[in-house]
DNA sequence: CATGAATGAGTATTCATTCAT
DNA sequence: AATGAATGAATACTCATTCAT
């Protein structure tokens, strides 16, 4: 068994390798840019080696996307650290969501990716991965909601809903950056992300807050 | 000069046909299948044609797009019709929004490419175009807000930020269909689009409604 | 007659406007990225008007050659004014060259490219010109050498041949201009053109001023 | 390690077999219609497999312009044997150099090629390898210079130097060989070459000799 | 005279994946 | 377990030229 452990060992490390390899290119040529024979040259390893450790290019991706949403969460975790109280909270995740499309762009277009490719899908394994990691991220969302309905600083919402939402109008503020040359042309963007949040939180503020 | 408006209205005319051959292929084999030399072949056109109506693939899909957008457009316009009083059209425009993903999933697909694909930039008249088309519809969600307003149904927000802000919960969530399989598995995707809609709209309910 | 003449004007002045655009467009783009059509579009013409005044692309090239020479011959006759003594006339002549292949670069491509590529062939009308043209250039130098054998600076040599040795030795050093970075790497180019010059004209040089 | 070497010499094996499609081409159908697909589908290769093996059709071209100072090297050599004494060492080169642009005058174009292409440009490895060989080819002229002037044959000038002037200007020459239909003609072409080696050769002739 | 629409073979290059070794 | 050679369809785009109007 001992073998067997070592082996696992291995096969685990070769394919940090490789997907250290696929992240240094995803960050300096982007996404476009990132086929599975530069990883391998990368990576120094044959092409079909990448094939014997992950099932194809999607799969990379995935993962690399699974480093994204870990990279979010720590990003969330860490903001949060000086956010007082569930309203403060909940600003802060926003304000970092906003950050990490702009700061870990590539990151961030891995998991629009995803969201946005309708043919591409995941196997049962894969599935399940991203699913947990996703959720841990909602988590942080919908804990909040939560405390600050048990604190009485938010209503009675379907927390797990409303985190749900709140995330999506923020992945959605973060597409519409692109039309900072068009359709919000002299318009201030960041004004309008702001406003969202502005609204969105005040829109779950216990009543007794709001007067 | 009925030489030259003839010229004109054949020119039109193929593009026209150009454009029934990347659509008819665009919701045939879905956006990342649809290439230029596809469409030449489908047009039943040398490729060169289309270069000479189109200046290169990103136009010929920007125009789509904006069919896109009008076909949205006139959607909501219809249901709309049957539609009383602002929260009412507020819902209605949601619906169709969720309606034109679904069943205009391409139209959907080719507006969230230009959307999410950082590097593609149109040229100034295009900006203008979809600058145009896109503000139409917005405007039909900001006139609906500022109606509601006007009636007392809704608060005083800022209209605009708030339809901006409408619009990108809405296609968020578009985005978020996918999750249907991994993160949202067992929960009800329609009742969360069906919780976001009437959070939003409530969000913006004058008070003496909320009561 | 008189119509005949005026049709004869407003013809060359259509070719002036088309060589006008083909100009501009050689030395803003370079000789490869200049196309017909892209001629035609710069001069505000239709492309068949193109072919109507020249036989093709290389006809239109060939015209900028000529200019390309006339240009060559107007440089070498402004620095030749003050240039006193058939032995400063031949350097001076030399030194022309070398700035034309760097400041009228284009020129000396499409000149080049002429001289280079083995299945351009020119019709008989063209070669007649260019002959004209490229003969008055070479004269120059011819002349300089006869008026230096004539005053006894140079020796008795055929003047017409070694002139268009100078002028191949001259033409040969402007292309290895770009082995600066290859064979020639480490050493000076400017001084091995000086050298050659130096060694050429030292080489007609009469006995007696050789002393 | 058998393995390795095996694979290292069906690697160049392979490598040859692509250069001998290319070459083939360039004589067939000269320099300007030899492209990538046709060399691919002349090696019955895919033309992926080309780009395997080049990492562009430059670095085809640039083989293929190793080969031909590799050619010329050869003839150099093979027609310097019965040469006797410096100068007529000198005046077997230049008659090479004749008979190479005219016998292999695919091989001449290339080299022409990438002399007179101001765009193309090698990368670090190419360079250093064409340097060698070019240098090579040079140092047989450099060389029987040197030789001249150790037995006083011809007077002491910078070997070097002299001998790129003497290559520029015969390939300057070989250039004009296309005049002999425009300012050439009528003269004696091969009379001008002879002339200017005369010359040339002349021209470092050791003064006891020249009396 | 002038137009400009139409062509379609052509360009270099990339790509994810397979498979025999 | 690992390799890396091989594929070949696919990509967006260009171009000189023709010809009916």
């Amino acid at each position: 068994m001992g073998l067997k452990e070592r082996r696992e060992r291995e096969r685990e490390e070769r394919k940090r390798q490789i997907l250290a390899a696929a992240r240094s290119l995803l960050f300096e040529e982007g996404l476009q840019a990132t086929s599975v024979n530069k990883i391998a040259r990368r990576a120094e390893l044959g092409v079909g080696t990448i094939y014997f450790y992950f099932a194809g290019k999607e799969e990379i991706f995935a993962a690399l996307q699974e480093e994204g949403i870990e990279v979010l969460q720590a990003m969330i975790l860490r903001d949060l650290e000086g956010a007082k109280g569930p309203e403060e909270r909940l600003r802060s995740i926003a304000r970092t969501y906003v950050d990490f499309s702009r700061e870990k762009g590539d990151y961030f277009d891995i998991i629009n990716y995803f969201l946005s490719s309708p043919g591409v899908m995941f196997n049962e394994d894969l599935k399940e991965r991203i699913d947990q990691r996703g959720n841990r991220v909602v988590s942080l969302l919908v804990s909040t909601v939560e405390a600050g309905i048990a604190s009485g600083d938010f209503r009675k919402v379907d927390a797990r809903k409303f985190a749900m939402m709140f995330w999506a109008t923020l992945h959605g503020l973060m597409l519409f950056r692109k039309l900072k040359t068009t359709m919000l042309r002299g318009e201030d963007y960041h004004a309008l992300v702001g406003y969202a949040v502005d609204h969105l939180v005040g829109s779950i503020r216990g009543e007794s807050n709001t007067g």
